[in-house]
DNA sequence: CGTTGTCATGTGAGCGTTAACAATGCAGTG
DNA sequence: CACTGCATTGTTAACGCTCACATGACAACG
């Protein structure tokens, strides 16, 4: 053992061990690359040197002549929620197993100039395959028109994207919200929407929509929100003008949050007079008043499963899939119940 | 304009540019360098070549010679939770105005190994500077021994951590806290405690706790959590077996909203009966059932201000600074309200 | 005993860039 | 007109590594 960490006041290069350990440097490249064709007894000499000189391979010297950086770039647009920032997680965790260094990319705003902008970022980094988590429209529409020497991979951008990736299934997780609360009596069922732009937003309203219609229920209004808890109190607002709502499939849980204040506020029973249904399940979601029917989707997983997509076209695996859909699953709570008993004379 | 993009098959180099534009590389080198001896003529030619090309520096050899890899490292535990995202999402916009890229590395566990690993990892990588988020004790401890040939610095790891650092003045905001609720005329403040193992936690407890000692107020027992809802609603459940509890100032926000559930259920009139004070301001904060007031700290603001100390101690700039606290906020929000009257015989 | 093959190791070139220095041209000076 | 000085450009040598190939040793083979 033994720290000596520099030779003549600078860090020790390969040739550095191999003088030590008394071999050309090609040797100590041959070890550190685990080359079969060095004797036992070399290599330990060698790794000997390595660990007394506390030797560190140059990265920039490799990446120059292998022309591989083994580093992967993530563009992402706000990694502040919960989604973006679980899928981030997973996303780093499945590289480092799979021998990769991460990079990270945010985009300045949603225009595809900024998502060329980002890509370019990492390109200029060498990276040898990009994961964007991004899932407004325009920035998939851009992701599409990207100019990129190295493969792309979508992260939870919907399921209609053009570019491969892994998503949520988002349509079968609304479809089962809307069928269970239909199911349990309601005549309709009401829907805070995410934003327009967003992919998973025009999923999930288009899985209700179809569920209704099937149903030949009638199809209310949308009320459209921008994710936050805020926009959910606000359309919460607005939904309880109406009286005839008995059920609300909130298109994601932060939303359901501020409609279930309103609801609160107003008084209402929940589940007793209202149900709500929430999109993601949050960890908080068990523990909102009430706690919060909700359609889970596993973000890690779904990092997980972008990552390998993406290393597999990086090493140019032979049939490689294009799309990998994860199905969501439907966690039910205490805020959704049976339909009250409609009012006398509706 | 123009994508030729490859010459003979290959990317460009500087080559490639030097032929086109009918100079030597060198030039080419000084143009993409800023270098003034250029004539804006030939520099202007050079720039056409380049674009003409699509003509991509190569970072690898860039870095190899200069010795310096634009990067910066950040170690982080788990960047699934509020704080630790929105700390993050601040340093890579912070790294990328300064003109760093940013390279994540996550850790496996909390122990000084899996630090020191991950530490190596980006090393590995040729980082200039590690950024670590982990605001744990153990995870601060072994960062203090923490062989790195480059600067570390801390973000959000309590005041009292032995690196350098940015962090949020956790004792002042629970001091802030606690001193709010005995002005509305409780008795006592209790207490839901974060991890033992975090410094964010113990700051808090110890500010709480000196202010009432200050005060003269008695000093309840700590009921500990694990920052999760879940572990907040458990303490609530304890807390409720006390009825003289009017006060209670939580670590975090969604121990609070653990806290809140488990009284509501109880039917416990909030703030009414007992107020509740968080910690973080999440953004939900506002549409919990009461609105909770809480203690805002601004993690984006953290990650900047963390990223720019790494910054100058990278460019080695003279009287850098070793610390930097941020100031957190007392919002008030519907959470908290005066203390009830005493119970007769009490 | 020469030939062939295989293992273990060494040698030299080259990856694409920047740094240091050399060279060129041209204006201004005495 | 030679001489200095400056602006502009070119030439060459690193940077630290891997790749392709060369070399040497030694066993197996006919």
């Amino acid at each position: 053992m033994g720290a000596a960490n520099t030779v003549n006041g600078r860090q020790p290069v390969m040739a550095d061990v191999a003088r030590l350990a008394g071999v050309s440097h090609q040797t100590v490249s041959r070890v550190l690359n685990d080359n079969p064709h060095v004797k036992e007894e070399t290599r330990e000499r060698v790794l000997l040197a390595i660990r007394e000189l506390d030797y560190r391979p140059n990265s920039a010297a490799r990446t120059l002549v292998t022309r591989r950086s083994q580093t992967l770039g993530v563009v992402s647009f706000d990694t502040t929620l919960y989604g973006p920032a679980s899928m981030l997680y997973g996303i780093e965790q499945a590289a480092r197993s799979a021998g990769y260094f991460v990079s990270i990319a945010s985009l300045r705003s949603l225009d595809g100039r900024s998502v060329q902008e980002a890509v370019d970022r990492l390109r200029d980094q060498a990276v040898e395959g990009v994961l964007v988590i991004a899932p407004q429209t325009s920035a998939v529409g851009a992701l599409a028109q990207v100019r990129s020497a190295v493969p792309v991979v979508a992260v939870g951008s919907g399921s209609q994207a053009r570019v491969p990736g892994a998503a949520v299934d988002n349509e079968a997780g609304a479809r089962a919200a809307t069928q269970y609360l239909l199911h349990l009596g309601h005549r309709t069922v009401h829907h805070v929407a995410g934003p327009s732009n967003w992919l998973d937003a025009q999923a999930r309203r288009a899985g209700w929509r179809s569920v209704l219609a099937d149903a030949g229920a009638p199809v209310p209004e949308v009320v459209s929100g921008d994710w936050s808890a805020r926009s959910g109190y606000e359309a919460g607002l607005h939904l309880l003008e109406n009286p005839e709502v008995t059920a609300v499939f909130c298109a994601n849980d932060h939303m359901a949050l501020g409609v279930l204040r309103a609801l609160n506020e107003a008084g209402r029973g929940i589940p007793g007079d209202i149900s709500v249904v929430g999109f993601d399940d949050i960890p908080e979601a068990s523990y909102f008043t009430p706690p919060l029917t909700t359609v889970r989707q596993d973000f890690g997983e779904l990092g997980r499963r972008g990552l390998e997509l993406l290393v597999a076209q990086v090493e140019g695996e032979a049939g490689t899939k294009e799309r990998v859909l994860v199905a969501p699953e439907l966690v039910i709570r205490g805020s959704t119940a049976a339909a009250p008993p409609a009012p006398a004379g509706g």
